[in-house]
DNA sequence: GTTAAAACGTGATATTTGTTACAGTACTAA
DNA sequence: TTAGTACTGTAACAAATATCACGTTTTAAC
């Protein structure tokens, strides 16, 4: 981890979100904000600890996950560049992370302090809108997600999961898991072995292909398929 | 469908989330506002139509449902006094409904004309805060069982679901299900048969008691048990 | 480089859950 | 009341998936 400090108004990977902010305000958010570095693997922040930043991912993605019975624990999904982790919290007394974040490539994090980007979302009611924007647009995103896991069998859930890394996530049809096998299973609710025989399945039909930890999306119509009729 | 008008600021059974509008701002949501009855059974409105109004419901209850994969069609939530649906439209140029919603008791609901809605929000950043703050306690309550609903076995998820019923819909320990089983089976994401199981089994453990559509939890230790255990 | 630990692949087996089939019950409309 | 339709319970069977066990490969630490 390591610190340094560079102006929002400068920033050039700062979020559409603030773009309604004018100077004055854009300054606040500077001096609300304080920017780290986390390494692959690094823990951002843990679930059930105090809430009292907002955490805007600048660069880099990271995986947010609940810790289930046993030590099992949950992936939720994967977030990247523009996220903002925590704001469930905007309006609460008592601040806490409802997930934890760790981040799976180098990331580069802005904390920013909740109390101030409260202020400035009652003052400015198109900045609010931003948000509940983001709020539905970003965060929202993994529920289709969830929805598609519950009534599906694993087949579709899998497919669910590579097409939304390509689409959503990489934005690539070739990509880097950037997770082992067992977390991209907690990320689908299933085992480790059953992910590992699925993706052999779908290499053997030739819907994908696998190196190390890249997975390239060979039949995307394919996946489509299965991932629709499950 | 029967209409009536009944003023926003008169009104008792008004949502909490309004009471940082004024007098005035009370006076241009009362105009944005019409009435209407629902019966147990009826359409309030389906998935994918246009979406020029947020829906509030005053009394009653209703389902939440996508359709899915051959007619098959899954039940996220179940609604009540007190939610607004649609709204994650708010903010949209293409605005429709991404769920479709049907009373399953008799429901009165008001439909509120979203564009002044959306004005209410920008102009009082308070009211915005309201509205950000219900979005995450009233429509992410949803997600944790969605969440747990991917991670579980059938057991699981029922507890989950009649614990739900029990503490966030109906907020009494016996209470009528105003579903069939084959509806209770797609908010679980499973089978008739299975629920019909399932539910046999809850009883003869002496968890629940069923009579007609009513549901008792006889020992809500052992319920909770499940609901986490899977 | 060596070594321990973590990650991975795969077969055999056990469980869970879905499906099919059918009969009984409850509700609805004429 | 009666017929028809939707809803329900249950058993037998089939399919999907988890678990267990074990050997192999890769990664990370020293």
């Amino acid at each position: 981890m390591e610190n340094k400090k560079e102006l929002c108004s400068n920033c050039n990977i700062r979020s559409s979100v603030v773009s309604v902010l004018n100077k004055e305000e854009l300054t606040v958010l500077e001096r609300a904000c304080l920017q780290t570095e986390f390494v692959k693997g690094e823990l951002i922040f843990k679930e059930g600890t105090p809430a009292n930043q907002i955490v805007y991912i600048r660069e880099g993605f990271a995986k947010l996950s609940k810790s289930g019975i046993g030590g099992r624990d949950y992936i939720l999904s994967i977030s990247k560049k523009g996220a903002y982790l925590g704001i469930h919290n905007l309006n609460k007394t008592t601040r806490q992370y409802n997930v934890s974040a760790t981040a799976i490539t180098k990331c580069k994090v802005c904390f920013i302090d909740i109390e101030k980007f409260g202020v400035l979302v009652r003052r400015n009611g198109d900045f609010a809108m931003e948000i509940i924007s983001y709020i539905f647009g970003d965060e929202m995103n993994y529920f289709d997600r969830l929805v598609n896991n519950v009534q599906q069998q694993l087949h579709g859930r899998l497919a669910n999961t590579l097409h939304y890394f390509a689409n959503e996530v990489y934005n690539e049809s070739s990509f880097n898991l950037n997770l082992t096998k067992a977390e991209l299973a907690s990320l689908i609710g299933t085992s480790r072995e059953s992910v590992s025989r699925l993706l052999k399945e779908f290499q053997d039909a030739g819907i994908i292909k696998m190196g190390k930890n890249q997975v390239t999306i060979l039949d995307d119509e394919k996946l489509l398929e299965i991932k629709q009729k499950g």
